[in-house]
DNA sequence: CAATTATTATTGCATTTTGTAACAATATAA
DNA sequence: TTATATTGTTACAAAATGCAATAATAATTG
């Protein structure tokens, strides 16, 4: 049994037609950036990190094993923005170009190339945290891409990152989020650059402060001492970060 | 072949394991109100209108197909807005009672009582144009619920509920949404108390009429002439409504 | 038909929030 | 010590909102 083999069987552990997409969301250098894999066996084609349910774990479990598996990371909270599901979302070509020709008529995987509809989910990231950690299916490429300057992308995968960015930055005129997108401790101006990020939009210095700490969730720390010739920022972090 | 073993054959042409439940929301009587339909085999048990989808259809039009069925609309927008994916969401027994004995063992349907992700939409609809019409699995009830004074649910249609009348309140706070709930022409103080209900909590009848005016996606109509001692107040439609 | 009643529409003003600019503070370099 | 760049704060203007009072008006009543 070679290992395109043993992976089969595994499929049936999964709950067939059915996929999670996640949409991982990382801060850094001032750039909204997504994670993504590369797939091994075709060219420069770039997908979302995500999976299928065993039939065994509850979607909550699925997403937390995928975001281990990719990330490393533990306890990170995914929100759900949206389901994909037109029948020709995913074309029957490009997953028979993953699979040896010999399985093509395997009726265990079947199913994959006909119809999977995906549940789109997105995650906030520190981006430093994150360990890289790759399937079989996927080659070792596993980048950060900025959110604006996106490679090409397999079946709707752009459209669902657009509608995870739509969805987030709704969520964050709704209430603030974002929390896990910063280190432990930032500074202002740290925290004003996510916001202009993520809205895609200036922002005025000022009211922003004012906002911020008028909303008494942040809590001063020391200063940053920079080494650049201007005076210090201070340091702020989340209250009740439990 | 009996009844139910036809329906059992129907099952074939659907996707296994995912389900989709519709929290129908409806404006009456100063009432926010959901649509719901009680299950033949189980006493007094309500539960969300829903359905599973066909292989060969887009969940989209699996929607659209759902709503028509149950309320004969059509072109009615849903909004998805979670995914309910416990491992035990659905009892098995819950639905071995729904089924008849010597079908329980049946493969063809044993996926039911084992697993169901379901993926919940919320439709804003005009409640005077609803048509009820029922399937194989219901009762011919089929009612509307004051959304405070719901009756006994089955499994998690309760939450669901809830999640989805967080969502549209979340909505309608981030843009006009319910446009769907109110008859074509109608009065500023039914918009306000639409809003109200949905809110759950009493506005300003001043601000907020400035505030829907200073919208400026309101046509003023004609007055409206109730009969009763006082001013008339005028008619409104909302503009655009293409 | 005038006075009454209930409700609607609008206006004016106080309060709060937000936008904008100016200024004071300060960490380093020159 | 002075200059420079950036940060923190304050002051004021503008806009939005909360609130109360007033004007308008469709039927009812005597």
């Amino acid at each position: 049994m070679d290992a395109a083999e043993t992976a089969l069987n595994v499929f049936d552990n999964y709950i067939k037609h059915i996929a999670i997409d996640c949409v991982i969301f990382g801060f850094h250098n001032n750039e909204l950036k997504v994670l993504l894999v590369k797939i091994k066996n075709l060219d420069g084609c770039w997908v979302l990190p995500g999976g299928f349910i065993q039939q065994s774990e509850g979607v909550d479990e699925a997403l937390d094993r995928m975001l281990k598996d990719r990330t490393g990371l533990t306890n990170i909270h995914l929100e759900q923005f949206g389901i994909f599901g037109d029948v020709n979302r995913v074309s029957r070509n490009f997953i028979l170009n993953l699979i040896p020709s010999e399985h093509h008529e395997d009726t265990r995987i079947n199913w994959l190339a006909g119809r999977v509809i995906s549940m789109g989910y997105y995650a906030l990231v520190e981006y430093s945290k994150v360990k890289p950690k790759v399937y079989e299916f996927y080659d070792d490429a596993f980048e950060w891409f900025n959110v604006n300057d996106l490679p090409v992308l397999a079946m709707d995968h752009e459209k669902i990152i657009q509608k995870g960015l739509e969805t987030l930055r709704m969520m964050l005129d709704y209430k603030l989020v974002g929390f896990d997108l910063l280190p432990e401790t930032f500074t202002m101006q740290e925290l004003q650059k996510l916001y202009e990020t993520i809205l895609g939009k200036e922002l005025r210095r000022d009211s922003f402060q004012r906002k911020m700490l008028d909303m008494n969730i942040l809590e001063r720390l020391e200063k940053k001492y920079t080494g650049a010739a201007n005076k210090a920022p201070y340091l702020y972090r989340f209250k009740d970060k439990s």
